[in-house]
DNA sequence: TGAATAACTGAACAAGCGTTCAGATCAAAG
DNA sequence: CTTTGATCTGAACGCTTGTTCAGTTATTCA
């Protein structure tokens, strides 16, 4: 069964989903036609539209759930420890979920423009939670003199653009192991916001 | 006169450029059509091929562009001295730099995949050569101790995200100057390649 | 086996796409 | 005033787009 009667409110089919998370990532959103979707899945393209209502929503569809995972991912693993320790579990959960999957990342950050505005609006408000949390301990730990921080927004918005920016180039079997990545930029990251020197 | 008779090489005409600069950013090349450009232009769409051999020429004059400025900006501006100056220098060119154009920054980090194979090699070696400059003030930097780098690639990659994410959040008129922004990613980015405290 | 419903096809729709080009219009030069 | 060449129009080209839908096939359940 593709969908209740009558609705397509629930969750688009898995296989189209797939195809849709790939091709858009691979070729953009607005150059990606129903046809080639279709095709992907082995269907002609008419039988996507018992999956999902249109186009626009198969996009939307998409961004929300990754950030819905993102968020509820990060509550389910959010520390309790000092600021530090809390930067650090932020810092190396952000390189790790971001990595494994970085079709629906490619997407979420690339395709914004194509969201039409009710559906920008759902999507950027669950981008702005997800900085609150990093923010929140930025602040807590600035406040308790853990970290030195000249501006705590600033400081956010930097640091997510620094891990964020590891998709871009990190690849699979590459040189350096996932593991070793979060090493090297929890490092620069505990330099960026004044954390002191490592501790040997 | 739009063109020496017989030859599209030169410099798309400047009313084309800004137009078609404005509408990439904003809806994405895929999403624009050639009457858009026209229509803002004002003129018929056909006219367009007086200027340009055809759309994708239009998005690879663009980026080409745009990389050749930057290139050519930062060697106007280079300093000489020390490795934290050097360092600072870089910082504090890019952030202005891509302050000034957040149009054709827009355009050269997201239509990277609408580019042709052929034309998407020009554009990567250009931005291979751009971060090559960083890297060797990063290498040299850490070789004398100045800098505390675990990865120096890594560091490249991740310093110069963190300061291309300023384009996403910065607006005109906003809290804070560039000089401002300039002075705390400054700190930032001092404190991730471990060059020690903030002097008094 | 037969009935019901889910799953899908294949054709059609109006609209828009990039691109071409014969001809109109305009500005400058002789 | 005529000629020349740049500049642009407006229509047309073949093709693709997102989406709909009547009709066919496949599956499930009694």
């Amino acid at each position: 069964m593709a969908r209740k009667t009558g609705s397509h409110s629930e969750i688009t089919g898995p296989k189209v989903r797939d195809a849709a998370l790939s091709l858009f990532a691979r070729h953009g959103f607005a150059a990606v036609s129903m046809r080639q979707i279709a095709g992907e899945v082995g269907v002609q393209a008419g039988a996507l539209y018992l999956y999902t209502k249109d186009k626009q929503s198969l996009l939307f569809d998409l961004m929300k759930t990754h950030m819905d995972e993102l968020l509820a991912a990060w509550d389910a693993v959010a520390p309790m420890g000092d600021h530090l320790a809390q930067l650090e579990a932020f810092t190396r959960f952000h390189i790790r979920f971001h990595l494994d999957r970085p079709d629906a990342v490619f997407i979420a950050y690339m395709e914004l423009r194509n969201l039409t505005p009710d559906n920008f609006a759902v999507i950027e408000a669950l981008r702005r939670r997800y900085e609150d949390k990093l923010e929140g301990i930025l602040r807590d730990g600035a406040q308790a003199g853990a970290f030195t921080l000249p501006d705590t927004k600033l400081a956010t918005l930097a640091v997510i653009a620094m891990l964020t920016g590891v998709n871009t180039w990190y690849r699979e079997g590459g040189r350096l192991s996932a593991d070793r990545v979060e090493e090297i930029y929890w490092n620069m990251v505990r330099g960026a916001v004044g954390a002191g020197p490592i501790p040997s």
